[in-house]
DNA sequence: CCCTTGTGGAACTTTTTTCGTCCCACTGGC
DNA sequence: GCCAGTGGGACGAAAAAAGTTCCACAAGGG
């Protein structure tokens, strides 16, 4: 098969853009549909015109549908953007750059998403899918009983938006407490979301952020409810974290120039379930909730990290190295950055 | 890896013409270089202009190599061109024509090479490679010695030229005596450049066409040499014969208005090893010469069958039925006009 | 030794395709 | 009943592809 491909790059190299064009513009309006031909130009960053082109033959090959309100891929365009996000992956070398990862980060599995969060949204979403399926996987496999901690974030939202399932003895918890400015993307809405789509149970956990630490251990002590909540999530057996730029979690969590100041001077570039390291893997600052930490995660059956986009490349590899993960979910923007960055 | 066909059959349909051009090229340049652009325009009826962008985009793929002699195929071309038959057959579904013949006409093994003999002149000649292949391989398989029968025509020539190997202990005859025009593409000369491309023995088998059956019979009983060499013929264990229209190969015989007329009325269609065929694989007549029958080809080990172009579909057909094959070397427009017969 | 033939490379024109742009009739939600 | 957004259609500009012709040069044959 990888000969075929490089067979292909050789005597037709042009197929390749054409093809992914076509998977692009397939993916997006799977996503978006119904959606105009001008919306999704401009989403995808096309002229009207050669969008038009584009969609015409999938209009004619069959995989695309059209009606007054817009755009919708078939039944067959669905099956074949399927078959086709593992074909792109090869084409463009993905698949290589998932082994070097997996083999220099010592992860077990590395997914890499075609494309760019940051550039377009869409991928973000491809990632949450592709989340979505491995989580799936993990809990059809065979055991009774699961609890899946997840984190906050607007990537585990699009993966909790992309499950559905039916586990109903499976328990789903926020990996830590508050954290977050909107409420759609807090740890405590998702799990509660997901487990809505999974038809599972959920646990809350609420603890404000910036509380101190005496205050912190009295809840933990005192209040039952928090105590036993607390508990499920140390059982977890599965995680699902987002992993995020120190400097934009910081903001976003309110902290104080002081305090920011410091970190950026702990050389804090990546977070994930509210604990800050540099680029070497340490870790430098832990925000005062309860939950899981850093260290927990070699204890956990299955972690996933899931997070893409250039940007967020630097903050990756720093998570990755201060923690034990099994699982990487990620686009192709940020695996190769990472990757120069070895 | 069929799978992947279908999926860019489906969104890159236009792949597969742009492929099988530029094979078509590759292909045509590997057997006449060096060779003009012009001169190439011509066998592949193409445009100069067309065939032109083509070649310049094989001569920066590093594909094609220039000179002010004519163009070359590179190695990395000859490679590539290689690999890329076993795909073009794929992509043009030959793979399941060939199983289509394998099943109804119950042979071991069928090649399809794409194209037309009757059209492009290169397809004979790469039937001749592909027959090469497999010749080469039985020689090397194992056994010491190995007795190879060839008949004459065009097709077994482009093999002859196509073999190279080392095989001492190999004695390659002629399948039947006589028969054949030109001197070139005589069974006697098409052993002998065999024989001497492989490195291997050979016999020759002097019996004129045309004699009548007492003074056929006296040859056979009375010379020594000839008697010797009809023996190793039948002790063949490989055959590699042409199959032809049975019009065309008796006006080649020479056959008179009276014969020619009962062949025709008795429905012969197909000619192998001097005997005649209907469509039905009935021998309807059988030319007076010494060597291997139709008979005799239960007891060869190998029977390799080479014809192509559509004008022959035919005459295939008939031969096949009327005889014991294991091997069938053709092309892609007598393989569709066969299955038509079907 | 020259002459013919075929070579790759280049230039120019014509044709075809692609692309940018605007308009239109229509529909579904508000 | 408006209005934002839809697909479809049309037309000219721009670009790409293809047809045509020429040139300098090299090889091989007489």
């Amino acid at each position: 098969m990888d000969n075929i491909i490089n067979l292909q790059k050789k005597i037709v190299p042009e197929l390749s853009d054409l093809l992914v064009e076509r998977y692009r513009i397939l993916r997006q309006v799977s996503h978006d549909a119904p959606i105009g031909r001008r919306a999704l130009a401009g989403e995808l960053g096309l002229s009207e015109r050669v969008l038009r082109a584009q969609v015409d033959f999938l209009k004619t090959s069959g995989l695309l549908s059209f009606s007054s309100l817009g755009m919708a891929v078939t039944d067959e365009g669905n099956d074949l953007l399927r078959d086709l996000s593992d074909y792109v992956r090869k084409l463009q070398d993905l698949s290589k750059l998932e082994k070097l990862l997996v083999e220099n980060l010592h992860i077990g599995r590395v997914v890499i998403i075609p494309g760019d969060c940051d550039k377009e949204e869409v991928v973000k979403k491809e990632i949450g899918r592709a989340a979505a399926r491995i989580l799936l996987q993990l809990l059809a496999d065979g055991k009774k009983q699961h609890v899946v901690a997840v984190s906050g974030g607007t990537t585990l939202a699009a993966m909790a938006e992309n499950v559905r399932g039916n586990e109903p003895n499976t328990i789903v918890v926020p990996a830590r407490g508050g954290l977050g400015d909107k409420v759609e993307n807090k740890a405590n809405t998702i799990a509660t979301v997901l487990a809505g789509r999974l038809k599972a149970k959920y646990r809350q956990l609420y603890v404000p952020d910036s509380v101190s630490g005496e205050i912190l251990n009295s809840i933990l002590a005192e209040d039952p409810g928090v105590k036993a909540v607390v508990e499920i999530i140390k059982s977890a057996d599965i995680l699902v974290h987002g992993m995020g730029q120190a400097k934009i979690m910081a903001e976003r969590r309110g902290l104080e120039n002081k305090a920011m100041a410091d970190l950026i001077a702990d050389g804090a570039v990546g977070e994930a379930i509210g604990q800050y390291c540099d680029i070497n893997g340490k870790v430098v600052y832990v925000t005062n909730n309860a939950g899981l930490m850093m260290n927990d995660l070699k204890r956990i059956n299955k972690v996933i990290g899931l997070a893409g986009g250039k940007s967020k490349a630097q903050a990756i590899l720093s998570v990755i190295r201060a923690s034990h993960q099994d699982i990487l979910v990620t686009d192709e923007a940020a695996a190769r950055d990472i990757v120069k960055m070895l």
